[in-house]
DNA sequence: GGAGCTTCAATTTTT
DNA sequence: TTGAAGCTCC
C-alpha cells in the first residue's frame, strides 16, 4: 500500500486505526483530507467492502475531491461503491427511497432557499401580517433553526422559552407561520434544505426496520468537517453508528465559522461524552505556512477560550513577517493591495493565481475590482450568484420541477405565467386561495375545474387549461424520454427559449447563452449512463437540486487574482494572501461584539483567513472607508494587537497631508490602459444627474444620440407635448422604443 | 404589463 | 453606494 508511504507518523496512525469510535483533530494545513481519503482506501485494501463504507462531506465540491482520490488509489470501480456525498444528498437519496413512509411521493421536491422564503412571504400575506414586522428572511431562520434542533411546528409551539421570544420580538404568531408552511411543504410534496436531515431523524425514529437497515449497511461511517455540524446532523451520525461504532470523525475546533447557520462546535467538545473508549489522534504539523504564519495564528487563536488544546507547528521555512499596512480610504486600500500584487508578480513572476484577496463582507470587493482592472490585473470574484441561482435557469429549472411535481407551489408560481400567457396575478392568487378552502393542491384544482368550481372569467380558465394540457405532455414523457428531449422541448415550447433569443441587450444575450448552456449540460447528463440506461428528468433534478456551486473553471486558462469572503476561502491556500479591512466593526463584525461566542467565532474566522497563506500574507486596514455610501472613520480591529508583534512588520503610516485622498481618487487615476467598461462606468457615475434635462430640449429629429440601458440610438419621430411629450429612437440592437422625454436620459453625440 | 420612479435596508451562507 | 421591492402612470 504504497499511498500510505506519504503520511507521517501521525497521520499513518489515524489512517490505519480500524475499529471503534475516533476523533481526528486537524489543524489547518495538516493534511486532512489525505488522512481520511488514506482511511477509506486502507479500509478497502484490507478487504472491507466498499458498499459499507459512508463518508460524510459539506461541500458537494469536498465530496467530489475525495472521491477522485480514492478512485486514484482503489480503483473507480471500488471508489464508486462508498456512499460518499454531502449529507444533504446522501440523506435526500435515502429520503426519496423511504418517503411513502413519510407520506411524501418520491419525486419530492427540494426547495431551495428562495422558494423557502417566498413560501414564507406567500404565507405571511395570506395571514394578513406585516411583512415588516415578520420578515420573510428572519422568519425562515427561526423555523430553520427549530428544524435544526428537531423541533416541530407542534412542539415549537408548546415550548414556552421560544414563543417567549418570539413575543419579545414582537412576532407572536411565529409559530403559526411556521405551522402553515410545514403543511404548505407537505401538500407541495416538497422538502427545504433543512427537512432532508429533519426528515431523515424521523425515518430513523420511527421507523426501525428503515433505522436497523442503515445501521447495518454502514459499517464505517466517516464525516468530515465535523466542527461543522449541526445537531441533527449529530444525532443522524449517531444513530447510524449506534451498532458498529466504527465512527470516525474528523475536524478542526478552531475552524469552525458556521455557527450561525446551526453548526454546533459542542459536537465536537462532547465527542468525549458519547463514546468514552474514543481514540484521539492528533494532527498538528502544519504542511501549509512559513513559521511565521503558523505562529501568528497560533498567537492568535491563542485568545480563544474555548478550544481543543493542540500545538500545530511547522518545519517550513521561517519566511517574512506579517505585512500591516495602513491606509486613509477604502479606495487607496484598494490600490495599494493592487500595486503590491503587480510587484510582487514582477518580482517572483508567480502566476496571478497564487494571490487572493480576503474580506469580511462581499460589498467589500467593489474597490478591490476597480484598482486591479486599473492596473489590468486578471482577478476572480467567488461567490455571488452561481449559475443554478440565475434567474434563466431557475425559470427553466421550474418547468422541469413542475413536471415531475406537479403539486410543487413554488415552480408553479415562477412559471404560470412566465413566458407571459395573460394569466395575472389576480387569478393566481384566486387560485390560490380556492385551493386552500378546498383543500388540496393547486394542480389539482386546475386540472379539475368542472369538480371544483372557480371564480375566474373564461378567458383566463382556458390559458390555464392549455398550461396544464401543455405540462401533461410532457409529464407523459417523464418515463420514456431522456432528460435532455424533454428539457429540449420545454425549453423551446414554453416560449422560454425564443423569449430570451429575442433579447438583444448584453444581459439578455448572456441569459440565453447560460440557457443553451443548462441545456448541453443536460445532454450531457443524459448521456452519461451506462449501457441502455435512460436517465430521465426526474433524475437531473435530484442531482442538480443540491449542486449550488457552479464550479465552472471554464476560463481556467488565464491566472487570476482570487477575491472571495473569508468564509468562502475556508479549505483554500494561496502561496499570497491579502487580508483587508481589519477594522473595528467590520472585522470584528459589528454585530458579533455583543457576546463573547460571537466574537470568538471572529476571531477563529480570522485564524482561517491566517492560515490561507502559505508563503507571504498581509494584512490592512483603513481610516476611513464608505459605509452605505457614508464616510465613516475606523479604527484598527483588535485582532492585529492579538497577533504576537514578533511575527509583524508595520508598514510606515503615511501621512495624512499626502495628498492620495478621497476626491482625487477616481478621475485621476484613470489611465489609457484601464479596462474599456472600467473607465467607462466611472464617466457615467461621474456625469452631473440633471444634465440630461438640459440636453433633451436640443434633441431633433435624426439626432444619434445615447441612453444609458439602450445603447446608440437614432431619433426617430416625436409625439405629444409638454410633459407627456414622446420621443421615438431607433437603437441599434433594441429595436424601436418610445420613451417619455421627462425620464429619458439621452446624450446627444452629434 | 412594463418602465421608471421612490423607498428602504444593509454580515458571513458549505446545502 | 447598491439592490431589491413597491408604487404609479401609461
Amino acid at each position: 500500500m504504497e499511498f500510505l508511504n506519504e503520511l507521517n507518523p501521525s497521520q499513518y496512525e489515524a489512517a490505519t486505526h480500524v475499529e471503534g469510535p475516533m476523533m481526528v483533530i486537524a489543524g489547518a494545513g495538516s493534511g486532512k483530507t489525505k488522512v481520511l481519503t488514506s482511511r477509506i482506501a486502507y479500509l478497502i485494501e484490507n478487504g472491507v467492502d466498499a458498499f459499507h463504507i459512508l463518508a460524510l462531506t459539506f461541500t458537494n465540491k469536498a465530496a467530489r475531491e475525495m472521491k477522485n482520490r480514492i478512485s486514484n488509489v482503489v480503483g473507480e470501480s471500488e471508489a464508486k461503491n462508498v456512499t460518499m456525498g454531502t449529507f444533504h444528498s446522501v440523506f435526500a437519496r435515502i429520503l426519496r427511497h423511504h418517503a411513502d413512509r413519510l407520506g411524501y411521493p418520491s419525486n419530492f421536491t427540494i426547495y431551495d432557499t428562495q422558494d423557502s422564503k417566498s413560501l414564507i412571504k406567500s404565507i405571511i400575506k395570506e395571514m394578513g401580517l406585516d411583512d415588516k414586522i415578520y420578515k420573510p428572511g428572519v422568519v425562515l431562520s427561526r423555523i430553520s433553526s427549530a428544524k435544526n434542533n428537531l423541533i416541530s411546528a407542534t412542539q415549537y409551539e408548546q415550548k414556552s422559552d421560544i414563543v417567549a421570544v418570539d413575543r419579545m420580538s414582537a412576532k407572536p404568531q411565529l409559530y403559526l407561520i411556521y405551522k402553515q408552511y410545514e403543511q404548505r411543504c407537505f401538500k407541495a410534496s416538497a422538502m427545504d434544505f433543512d427537512d432532508l436531515l429533519f426528515k431523515t431523524n424521523l425515518l430513523l425514529r420511527d421507523f426501525p426496520d428503515v433505522l436497523q437497515y442503515y445501521q447495518h449497511r454502514f459499517h464505517f461511517i466517516l464525516v468530515d468537517e465535523y466542527q461543522d455540524t449541526n445537531y441533527s446532523q449529530y444525532l443522524i451520525v449517531k444513530k447510524l453508528a449506534a451498532v458498529h461504532e466504527n465512527l470516525c470523525v474528523v475536524g478542526d475546533d478552531a475552524q469552525s465559522i458556521y455557527a450561525f447557520r446551526g453548526a454546533d462546535i459542542e459536537n465536537i467538545l462532547n465527542f468525549e461524552k458519547d463514546y468514552p473508549d474514543y481514540k484521539l489522534f492528533k494532527l498538528e504539523q502544519n504542511y501549509r505556512s512559513t513559521k511565521n504564519i503558523v505562529e501568528a495564528a497560533n498567537s492568535v487563536i491563542g485568545n480563544n477560550k474555548n478550544q481543543i488544546k493542540k500545538t500545530v507547528w511547522t518545519q517550513n521555512d521561517t519566511g517574512n513577517k506579517i505585512k500591516v499596512v495602513r491606509t486613509l480610504t477604502d479606495n487607496e486600500e484598494g490600490r495599494w493591495i493592487a500595486n503590491s500584487i503587480y510587484d510582487n508578480k514582477q518580482a517572483s513572476g508567480e502566476l496571478h493565481s497564487n494571490f487572493a484577496i480576503l474580506y469580511r463582507t462581499n460589498a467589500q470587493s467593489r474597490a478591490f475590482e476597480e484598482a486591479l482592472r486599473k492596473l489590468n490585473i486578471p482577478y476572480r470574484i467567488y461567490g455571488g450568484l452561481s449559475f443554478y441561482q440565475r434567474k434563466e435557469i431557475k425559470d427553466l429549472i421550474a418547468y422541469f420541477r413542475l413536471v415531475c411535481n406537479p403539486n410543487d407551489e413554488e415552480a408553479f408560481k415562477r412559471v404560470i405565467n412566465y413566458p407571459k400567457r395573460g394569466i395575472g396575478d389576480s387569478t393566481i392568487d384566486t387560485l390560490f386561495v380556492a385551493s386552500q378552502n378546498y383543500q388540496i393542491p393547486i394542480w389539482e384544482l386546475i386540472e379539475n375545474f368542472h369538480q371544483y368550481p372557480v371564480n375566474i372569467n373564461g378567458g383566463a380558465k382556458s390559458k390555464i387549461e392549455q398550461f396544464v394540457m401543455m405540462i401533461n405532455r410532457y409529464r407523459g414523457q417523464l418515463e420514456t424520454h431522456p432528460a435532455s428531449d424533454i428539457a429540449e422541448d420545454i425549453a423551446r415550447s414554453s416560449g422560454i427559449s425564443k423569449l430570451l433569443y429575442d433579447d438583444k441587450s448584453p444581459e439578455g444575450v448572456a441569459r440565453h447563452e447560460n440557457i443553451q448552456e443548462l441545456l448541453a449540460g443536460i445532454k450531457e447528463f443524459s448521456d452519461s449512463g451506462e449501457e441502455g440506461e435512460l436517465l430521465t428528468l426526474g433524475d437531473f433534478l435530484l442531482d442538480v437540486a443540491l449542486l449550488t456551486d457552479a464550479d465552472d473553471d471554464k476560463d481556467k486558462e488565464t491566472p487570476r487574482v482570487s477575491l472571495m469572503t473569508i468564509h468562502a476561502s475556508k479549505g483554500l491556500e494561496f502561496p499570497h494572501v491579502y487580508i483587508v479591512g481589519l477594522e473595528e466593526n467590520l472585522f470584528p463584525s459589528q454585530m458579533a461584539l455583543h457576546s463573547r461566542a460571537d466574537l470568538e467565532e471572529e476571531r477563529r474566522l480570522f485564524y482561517v483567513a491566517l492560515t490561507r497563506a502559505e508563503k507571504k500574507c498581509t494584512l490592512s486596514y483603513s481610516m476611513c472607508r464608505y459605509l452605505y455610501g457614508r464616510p465613516t472613520t475606523s479604527e484598527p480591529s483588535r485582532f492585529i494587537q492579538e497577533i504576537d508583534p514578533a511575527y509583524l512588520e508595520i508598514e510606515v503610516p503615511n501621512k495624512p497631508e499626502s495628498g492620495r485622498s478621497l476626491n482625487l481618487a477616481r478621475p485621476v487615476l484613470s489611465t489609457p490602459s484601464s479596462g474599456l467598461s472600467g473607465s467607462f462606468k466611472s464617466v457615467q457615475q461621474v456625469r452631473p444627474m440633471n444634465d440630461h434635462l438640459k440636453k433633451n430640449s436640443d434633441i431633433k429629429v435624426g439626432h444619434v444620440v445615447m441612453h444609458e440601458k439602450f445603447g446608440k440610438g437614432k431619433v426617430l419621430s416625436f409625439e405629444g407635448a409638454g410633459s407627456d411629450k414622446k420621443v421615438k429612437i431607433f437603437f441599434a440592437g433594441n429595436g424601436e422604443k418610445t420613451l417619455l422625454m421627462k425620464f429619458a436620459k439621452l446624450e446627444v453625440l452629434d
